[in-house]
DNA sequence: CAAACCGTGACGTAGCGTGAATGTTC
DNA sequence: TGAACATTCACGCTACGTCACGGTTT
């Protein structure tokens, strides 16, 4: 019943280990060895005539591996592809997993600053209303796509944007994230009527989109370069990044733009 | 069929929302409104005849609440006891809150930094054998092991550490692994079989454990000293820290010290 | 012979994703 | 009336933990 059994090979005098031995010296649990063996990442080399399972030394090196891999993150299955098809993409995975838990990690800080500003209100004594509770994590994450954005900006950029923000209150912010979910939804609607971007109602759809866009650079172009920039660059955005609008609306507009410089 | 319908008194003119417009507007999928409807995170204050789901303004403050908990890191479940039982236990939550997410994000730190090394040699364009695959993980976590330590030892202790440290081999380690290990399976045997740790037996295995720790200490009270306060307090073992024996046989070396201190 | 160890199921976990089959709203 | 949207099952996924039941080793 079960797998067949893969004895290999036995060299003489090599030692054998049972299953709760070979879990203890290196420190996985007796389960998971079950686990690793049933999903096939590593199959002792060896079962009794009674089917106890035997662990060898090259278990012992495959298991380093698959332990070291999993130090690093990886799941098993990927650990299983790693080890049995072989070298090239091991660099690119190396790099990919790397990027994925600097995310992590980062989305971590997030967290834990907050909490740390959280508690220290709670240690001043004070009751914690959700209103700073929930404002805390508001202002920690968006200081920090703040502070993730500035890459694009110039310094001058930056000055620029500095300066507007003084006039940016919540309730302005609010209304042009309307203002944003209208144009957008108008859009989609023009999409699905198959509007063409060139035509009369293409053309105002793109001007309130310059409208909005004019509305945070205030016309200046240096902000404006940096917004291109920043959208440009989609590919590098953090997880937590979500776009305004689709890839469609976002071609929607593009498309205008370019019928409108045509004239 | 499903959970009873729970509508609350309308205010005239509040505005519902349908589930796909509410799940866009906070940002959250359908379906996980769907899970919290079952599960009672989040249940929707209206149904319509035909039950689908109403939600109202003040379902909106909670889901604001359970996304910023979630931010947070906090499980489904536990949300649902800060938010349903009130304020006291809060505070203490988010402390131990906090002390999970620093740990977690130390465990991350580790693995990145491990990655970039591996990173490293694989920019310099060589392959990446398994050993240094392997020992560079090593070199990693022992190297923050070490670090971590530190903190229980006077700069004198730290010292003469470094000093010992200088002959301190690979195989050096090994051996000693294994001596412990020996010792603390002896231990337990004598454990099992209700030696007395005053007995001569139980003195024996005393003194062995003593002669082992002096191994490390090499007689120098100050690292003693150190290596004792870092035991007492296990409760700030960071979790990857494991301690070497259990309860049963630490009690037993206690006593056995205990006992030959009497005499 | 008893204690300790081994094996194979099989269910549980967290937080939804992803259909499938079917009714509702616009 | 058709498209879009809604509902309720119900299985899938990660990496094992945790019994349960029955054979094996010492």
């Amino acid at each position: 019943m079960g797998s067949a059994m893969n004895n290999t090979v036995k060299r003489a005098g090599e030692r054998w280990y049972r299953a709760s031995e070979f879990a203890q010296l290196t420190g996985v649990t007796v389960r998971a060895l079950h686990h690793y063996d049933r999903s096939g990442l590593l199959k002792p080399s060896g079962r009794t005539a009674s089917g106890h399972r035997l662990y060898g030394e090259r278990d012992f090196a495959r298991l380093q591996q698959v332990v070291t891999l999993k130090f690093l993150g990886f799941s098993l299955n990927q650990i299983k592809e790693i080890l049995d098809r072989s070298g090239f993409e091991l660099a690119e995975a190396i790099r990919f997993q790397l990027k994925l838990l600097v995310e992590k990690r980062h989305q971590l800080d997030l967290a834990v600053e907050a909490l740390e500003r959280v508690e220290g209100i709670l240690s001043a004594g004070k009751e914690p209303d959700w209103e700073s509770f929930a404002k805390i994590v508001e202002v920690v994450s968006m200081q920090n796509k703040m502070e993730w954005a500035q890459q694009y900006y110039s310094s001058e950029a930056r000055e620029a944007i500095a300066e507007r923000m003084k006039i940016w209150t919540p309730e302005l912010q609010a209304e042009v994230d309307q203002q944003w979910a209208a144009l957008i939804k108008d859009v989609e609607t023009a999409i699905s009527e198959s509007v063409d971007p060139a035509s009369a109602r293409g053309q105002a759809l793109g001007t309130r989109s310059r409208e909005l866009v004019a509305g945070f650079t205030g016309g200046n172009p240096a902000i404006a370069e940096g917004l291109n920039k920043l959208y440009a660059d989609q590919a590098n955005w953090p997880s937590d990044f979500k776009k305004p609008y689709s890839d469609e609306v976002s071609a929607f507009f593009r498309a205008a733009m370019a019928a409108s410089q045509k004239q």
